[in-house]
Order: structure tokens, then sequence, then C-alpha cells
DNA sequence: GTAGGGTTAG
């Protein structure tokens, strides 16, 4: 005698659980299903069974294959699978989910039964499933399909449909097609406003989220639509994009006298509003209300104290949080790695490990700046073989950091062999790539990076300017620097920022031509810094330009009196033109004020240690072997100086 | 049944 059928209500249950029985049992709980009669469309077993058939199988052509063996199936039971589908969190894994979702779909519209056909369920299900595949990776498809089918079927009346559309467009589409369906569409209510006002902000034009709600708030009375949390939290949050402390303020008051729910939401993003409007104080105050405070709270809060630098403060908030998943250690990461606490930011990433925290890219790519920082090449080879390891994809961002890090630990042929295997590189990877062929004197590679760059249509930016700028200042390229310089301007409409021109000044007076620096210096749009007068200091004194020179030092001095190196270099200057008297007073004159000189520091990391050295630092224990080492560089650059009879002072 | 927040490279 075979084992009589469980009962139905534990095949329900079977069928109801959150993760879906394998498609073994599935096929047997359809095999009973069948036989006890339930599955006519006035049960709800169809649409449990569907959902969970949907799910059941990551190959596709199985759960297609089960699916098919239901039909035909009612309408509800195609909704189900989809709604199951567009809620589960496998989208991290690419377009299965939403190809299963689209298969369904195909089938339901193939079914041709009278019972049959997409309502106006199918499609907010379906639409969000298209829209969340793209928020994701892979890129979006089938949603425009979709939207041709919403409106032959006449659903562009249903406002929960139109809605979902708006939604779709706005994360996959352009936000004109959204705002056109939002303008054209004869149906709206408060979710339409805030899915088009929650849409500007993610794309990243607030101005336009706000202007829609102020017609919101002016259209009120005969709309019938208030503004409700979701519409703030949305408004807010572009506020604090938009860094405009007056306006978040306002959009505070707001929410406190029109009686907007304040959820820890609602909470949390007024809190992120005033951290970047730069107001610490009332980004506290308000975390001091929140009752029930979430990880987001106190990331929030971390990121805040970060930004000031006030990284003690954020220590303890990151202390007395009661959890943290892995935000709140990127958070604080990034805080010690903006703030230049690289060694902290290393030290925190092995507590992070102490604490089996798994490090995602934020995280790697946080520890890459570090060690960039640091020059710490073998800590930063650690992070790649990591990365190659857990096998994380090589993201542009991940594989930026990469290739900047081993541009500035000094390994530029592994910054070059990084480059070429990212598979999708943009602006920022470009500039990484033009910025450390042009500071490891690779000038020619970098200017044809940057032509190669362009010709790819990726758009440089200030920074990439400067990698280029620098490249020809290196390598003495006059006229490639004059090209660039006014490329920038005149094609790429970007401002051109103290670097820049001191890059330019630079390179043209090391080139001899003293006379177009200083002209630069006089229409530069600032007030020229330190670095611009020791350009000129410095080509004057190759030239032998007493007057321009004793300007340029006057400024130096006046910019940072403390810096006793310029009245060196200046009697220096004095000294080489045979100007001795002149250079005894700038030597006595040093005397006098009593200036110093201020120790310089340099690190450098070996077998995974940082050692930090100052001037003439003598704490090392190898001490005796390090200083024998640098008198033999010393020796051989002198040398080499010599033999190409160029000068080795300033050198060491 | 539709919409909403925080960490992110040069």
């Amino acid at each position: 005698m075979p084992p009589p059928p469980p009962p139905p209500s534990r095949l329900f249950a079977l069928l109801s659980s959150r993760r879906p029985p394998p498609l073994r049992l599935l096929l047997q709980i359809h095999a009973h299903l069948l036989a006890a009669g339930l599955l006519s469309s006035s049960d709800n077993f169809p649409s449990r069974l569907a959902a969970a058939y949907a799910l059941s199988s990551p190959a596709t052509s199985d759960a297609a294959y089960a699916l098919a063996l239901l039909a035909p199936l009612p309408t509800s039971a195609y909704n189900a699978a989809i709604r199951a589908l567009s809620l589960s969190d496998e989208f991290g894994g690419g377009g299965g989910v939403v190809r299963r979702c689209l298969q369904l779909y195909r089938a339901l519209i193939r079914s041709g039964s009278a019972s049959a056909r997409p309502d106006h369920l199918t499609f907010p299900f379906l639409l969000k499933a298209c829209a969340r595949l793209h928020g994701g990776k892979g890129g979006g498809y089938g949603g425009e399909a979709v939207l041709g089918h919403v409106l032959q079927l006449g659903f562009d009346s249903d406002v929960f449909v139109v809605n979902a559309a708006t939604n779709y467009l706005a994360v996959c589409g352009s936000m004109g097609d959204a705002r056109r369906l939002f303008d054209e569409s004869p149906v709206r209510d408060l979710v339409s406003w805030n899915t088009l006002i929650g849409g500007y902000v993610r794309r990243g034009n607030p101005q336009e989220a706000m202007d829609l709600f102020w017609r919101m708030v002016a259209e009120e009375e005969d709309a019938a639509v208030r503004p409700d949390e979701v519409t703030m939290i949305g408004v807010v949050s572009g506020c604090g994009q938009l860094r405009d402390l007056e306006l978040g303020r306002r959009l505070h008051g707001f929410v406190e006298s029109n009686g907007v729910r304040c959820t820890v939401r609602m909470m949390n993003v007024l809190m992120d509003m005033y951290v970047k409007c730069g107001s610490l104080e009332m980004a506290k105050s308000v975390f001091e209300r929140i009752e029930h405070r979430t990880v987001v709270s106190w990331t929030t809060m971390i990121v805040g104290y970060a930004k000031f630098g006030l990284m003690d403060d954020a220590r303890r908030m990151f202390d007395e949080m009661p959890e943290r998943d892995v935000f709140p250690w990127n958070a604080l990461m990034t805080g010690y790695v903006q703030c230049k606490q690289c060694k902290e930011a290393l030290v925190l990433f092995h507590e992070m490990q102490e604490a089996n925290v798994k490090p995602d890219e934020i995280t790697m790519v946080n520890l890459l700046t570090a060690c960039s920082q640091l020059g710490a090449l073998e800590m930063g080879m650690w992070v790649h073989r990591y990365i190659e390891k857990h096998r994380l994809v090589l993201s542009v961002a991940l594989g930026t950091s990469l290739v900047d890090m081993y541009a500035k630990c000094g390994n530029i042929e592994k910054a070059i062999h990084v480059f070429k295997e990212i598979p999708e590189k943009n602006a920022l990877t470009w500039t990484a790539m033009i910025c450390g062929l042009a500071n490891h004197g690779h000038a020619n590679e970098a200017i044809e990076h940057f032509r190669k760059m362009i010709e790819l249509g990726q758009q440089p930016d200030e920074i990439t300017f400067i990698g280029v700028l620098s490249a020809c200042c290196h390598a003495g390229l006059v006229e490639e620097g004059r090209e660039f310089f006014s490329l920038m301007d005149s094609k790429y409409q970007l401002e051109r920022k103290m670097k820049h021109y001191s890059c330019m000044i630079d390179l043209l007076g090391r080139a001899g031509h003293l006379d177009e620096a200083e002209q630069l210096v006089n229409t530069m749009p600032m007030e020229p810094d330190a670095v611009v007068w020791g350009a000129i200091f410095f080509a004057c004194r190759m030239q032998g330009n007493i007057s321009l020179g004793e300007k340029a030092a006057m400024k130096l001095v006046e910019i940072d009196p403390s810096d006793s190196g310029i009245y060196v270099l200046l009697a220096n200057m004095y000294a080489e033109a045979n100007m001795r008297k002149k250079a005894d007073k700038v030597r006595a004159m040093m005397r006098h004020l009593g200036v110093e000189k201020v120790p310089g520091c340099s690190c450098i990391e070996l077998n995974g240690v940082v050692h930090e050295f100052i001037v003439k630092d003598k704490s090392h224990t190898d001490t005796d072997a390090i200083y024998n080492c640098l008198h033999e560089i010393t020796l051989q650059i002198r040398h080499t100086a010599d033999l190409l009879n160029i000068s080795a002072t300033g050198v060491v």
C-alpha cells in the first residue's frame, strides 16, 4: 500500500514557505493536487504552485517546462509567479529572474484562453521586475515591449499600471519619457507625484524634483494630493544634493508643521541632508531625537563626523552602535582614508576581519586608496590577490583603484597590465592611467592614452588635464602643453584651476619661456599660490633672472613666512650669481628671524610594515645600512649628472 | 498591488 497523500494544509504550507521546495518535490506536490482536484481556478493552489515553480529552479528551461504542465493557468497564477520573482532576492545574479518573468508573461499571452490574459495586476509586477534588474547590473531589457502592450490593451488609464510604467522609465529609460507619461496621463495620484520626484532625485536632477514639489504643494487643494513622508524623503534627499541648508531647514519645517510622519527613514534622510549641507549640529540634534535608531542612523552620523575630520567622534559612534553591517565599517574606513589616516584604515580592516565581517567592493577600494597614499605596494598586492581569490568582479571602480595603487606605489608595468584587463573603462580609469604614466615620466604614452581616450568618446575632466599637462611638463613638450591648456577651455569648457596654471607655468619656465610664464602669472584669474611662485623662482634661478626671482621669493615668504626653504634657495641664487653680499644678508635675516626648517617626513613600506622617517632620522634599527645605501645612491646620481653634464643640486 | 533613505575610484 502506498502511503496516503499528505493533507491539503500540509501541501499548502510546503508551497508557502519562503524557500520553495526543490523541483522534484514540487512535481510530487503537483501530482497530489491534481489527484485531489485542487487545481481549479477558484482555489489558491494554482497561484501558490506557479509561484513555487517560478522560484524553484535557476535553470529557466526546467521552470518553464514545469509551468507548462500547469496550463491552462488562470491569470492570478501567472501574476503570483511574476510577483514572487519580482520580490525574490536573487536579483544580484543578473538577468535570469527578469528573463523568467518575461517568459511567464509571454506564456500568459500565448495561452490565448479567455480566462488568461494580462490584467491590471500583471503589469505592475512585471514592470517592477524589469526596473529592479536595471537598478542592479546588466542593463534593462524587455520593458519597452511591455510598455507597448500596456497601451495596446488600454491599461494607460489604470493609475497603478501608469505609476509602475513611470517608475520603469525613470529607472531604465529617460526622465523625459517618464515626465511625458506623467504629464499626459489622465490619471494621477500621490504615488505618481512621488515616483516622478524620486526619479529626478535618483537621476541627479534635484532642482526639477524641487520644482515639481512646489507645484504639488500649490495644486494640493484641487488635486487632493498632500505630500507624505515618501514625498518628503525624496525632496529632502534632493536638497542634500543641492547643498542648500536654508532650503533644508524650510523642508524640515514643512515636515514638522504638516503632520508628515517622522519615521526613522524620514529622520535618517534629514540627518543626511544636514550633513551634506554642512550642519553637523542639526544632524546631531535629529539623531538624538530618533527613538529607534537603525544602522543607517548611526552610519550617517559616522559619515558626518568623518566629513568634518572628527575621526575620534566617528570612532566613538562606531563603538557605541549596537549592531553593524558592512556599511558602518566602510563609512569609518572611508573617513580614515579621506583624513589621510591611512594606517588607521588598515588597522580597522584587520579588526573587520577579526569581527568576521565580509568586506565588499567599497572596502577594497578604500584599502587600495590607503595603500596608494602610504606607498604600501605589498599590502596593495595582497588586496589584489584577495580580489582574485574571492572572485570579486573587477568593476570600473575597483579596477581604477588598482591602476592608481600600482602607479602610485611605483609599479607602472603592473598598472598598465591591470588597466588593459578592465573590461569597461570610464573617464576616471583613463585619468588614473594617464596620471600614472605622467608621474612615471612616460610622457608620450600619457599623451597617447589621452588621445585614445578622446577617440573613444570619453570626457576628460580637470584631473585628466593635470595628467597630460604634467606629462608635458616632465618631457618639456611646450607645444603640446600649450595645445592642451587651450583645449581645456575652448573645447571642453573646463575651469582651469591653480594646479593647471602651475603646471603650465612650470613647463614654460623650464623651457626658457620665462616671459610667457610671467605673463600667465599676471593674467591668471586667481591669486598665484606657492607652487606657481616656486616654479617661477626655479626658472629664474636656472636662467639667472635675478629681479623676477627676487619678486617670486618675496611672494613665497609672504605666503608662508615660516618656510625656511625659500631663504636657503634665495641665498643660493645670489651666491650662484656671485652676489655674495646679498646672499650673506639673507642668511643673517634667517638667523635674526629664527626661522627653522620644518622636518619633512616620508614613509616606505617593507614586508607589509610601514616605516616613517623624518630628516636626519637615526631612530631606525637599521639606520647604518640605510645611510650607507643613501650615500651610494647620492654618489651614483652625482656621477650620472656629471656624465650628462647637468646639475645635481637640489636632487639630493 | 504601485513610489522612498545611508557607505562608493582619479
